[in-house]
DNA sequence: ATGAAAGCGCTAACAA
DNA sequence: TTGTTAGCGCTTTCAT
């Protein structure tokens, strides 16, 4: 196979502990003769000799890795096209990873049988958690999970500021959208949002919903919720809303789309708003507006945060909350006959 | 520190050897007593046993892992925005590696120093190499290199027949382009590249365009090889060509951006074509005619004869060439005055 | 059906 | 300055 520590001892004449000292120790601690070292070395590249990282990693306890569970929860994204919430997170990871000299694994449900596996069984030092999907399963997941961790689009509390968080600050991006609504002249304004699948952001944000609405004194009831699964239904007839704001940029463009398949048009008919804004938002037809969270950003300080977590700090701050801003593109315009 | 074999043996009244027997070995070879399993079973449940990943994959030396050597010998780039070739390549990468249950981990340059260092380390199973550049270093990289490797856009016999590769028809592809270009009437036609970065593909893509040149009459000497460094020079005058052949979809927008901050626009006055055709070439104004090559499945179909490698067989077949197509989109037209 | 023993390659505490 | 020893947690012969 390939060549040990113990070869290359043998050839330089010491123990394989003057090998590793040579080799791996700071350079300050070495106490070793510099005519040794330098036969250590010499012979360790006449060797060829590498270390071998699983058989350090598991003594030293350290991968240097960092996981991300991908597709817990929810179908895994394709980066190369459609929403780009994912490929933007991404860009962040390995940013932030590659600087503090992690590498980034990303991890198939499979592996070791069940997530809480891959999450505790030694394989990473650290683990991002982006799943929004704050279903008991996941909760048990993240209760059990014993590694350092790093929670994305959860706030810290909601699991006993036990893991570092990074969100953005929903109210303020809803608010934004509906300002902005609001100012075109919409009043008829509803809130698309996948009813079954309780992302923990879509209650922030249809809670926000509901409290711009009424600062502006709009109702914002039962009728102003859609139900994203259920658009077919609710294009059937004419639309109540003059104006949707979706959930994520996924569901604001399954809602043009499904609008525009009815004959509705956008933004003449239907003016939609998005939440995520990525370079997805400007291929769609028309470009969507859309909140903006700077989820690249987001991603690489997460990983910062999560780096201290696992050199044993305490993570500070504990929570990032990033502002939003409003990405104003062509699926917004004035109502129509107002 | 967290539960191992050993205190759960110790619960359940047996030796770790038991415990490994009982947990992890194939359903047919287990050979222990139902009751003393069940007594495992529950013991491991009760203390939260969870196997030590890294002390598994130290004594079994296989980590489940394929390493993407990431950004050696070209600037990372993002995945959620501009060029999409590695967004494409990834989405097949981890299709195929989940598939199989491996995970994907994407390597910094740093880690463990040098790129031989994390490809040699024992960290992976396999590797994909994807890197284009052939310079000696990176040759002298593979040459090196110890675990089963895949190579893309580079064509296994470069190395020896010692990896696999994944490559698509360049010479066809090219010929695809120009038979476009010439049915349109273009006569003087160019060819963009990276004169200082020796991408295998340019070579190949070059020589594909000096023989469809002539197959067609047309002229393709020194004058029809553009520099992509060097064109603000080249837009300096009048272009000698009415359409250019860029090496890859990044060069190809350069040209039409370069083009068109010096008032020459696209597609009336010059056609521009890419290679790739991702996601990318939609984005761009005008859209980009682009050469296809199909990216994920060629990453996917990688990582599965990189799976054949690892698991000692011969890949079969050890070369995968995709044929291309060619995407017409909005950058290519009839030349102007003729 | 179960156990004992060895060892993967490395590093660190301790000894010389 | 160098060596000896032990052990990380697991799996696998080889006994019993």
């Amino acid at each position: 196979m390939s060549v040990t520590m113990r070869e290359v001892a043998a050839k330089a004449g010491v123990t394989p502990t003057v090998v590793s000292r040579v080799l791996h120790n700071k350079a300050t601690a070495i106490r070793v003769s510099e005519a040794t070292a330098e036969r250590v070395r010499q012979a360790a590249i006449d060797l060829g000799y590498r270390v071998n990282i699983m058989a350090r990693n598991f003594r030293e306890r350290q991968t240097m890795m960092i996981g991300v569970l991908h597709g817990v929860g929810f179908e895994r994204p394709l980066l190369d096209r459609g929403p780009r919430y994912f490929a933007s997170l991404m860009d962040g990871f390995i940013e932030g990873a590659f600087e503090n000299g992690y590498s980034i694994t990303l991890c198939p449900k499979l592996l070791g049988q069940t997530p809480e596996d891959a999450m505790s069984d030694g394989r990473f030092d650290g683990l991002v958690w982006y799943s929004t999907h704050p279903s008991e399963e996941n909760r048990e997941m993240l209760r059990r999970c014993s590694v350092p961790m790093v929670l994305i689009h959860t706030r810290a509390a909601e699991y006993g500021n036990r893991y570092p968080s990074v969100t953005c600050d929903n109210d303020q991006g809803v608010g934004l959208a509906i300002d902005h609504l609001v100012e075109l002249g919409h009043k008829k304004i509803g809130f698309a949002y996948e009813a079954h699948i309780p992302f923990s952001e879509s209650f922030l944000r249809a809670e926000a919903f509901r409290s711009h609405m009424s600062r502006h004194g709009l109702r914002a009831g039962e009728c102003e919720l859609v139900d994203a699964s259920d658009l077919d239904n609710y294009f059937a007839q004419t639309p109540r809303h003059t104006a949707i704001l979706g959930h994520n940029e996924t569901l604001a463009a399954l809602v043009m789309q499904k609008a525009i398949e009815r004959g509705i048009s956008v933004p003449q008919q239907l003016s939609v708003v998005g939440f995520d804004s990525t370079a997805y938002c400007e291929e769609l037809s028309p470009k969507l507006t859309s909140i903006y969270q700077p989820l690249a950003e987001m991603g690489r300080d997460a990983i910062n945060l999560l780096v201290q977590s696992m050199s044993g700090q305490k993570p500070d701050p504990l929570e990032l909350i990033y502002p939003c801003s409003l990405d104003i593109r062509g699926s917004t315009s004035i109502p129509i006959g107002e």
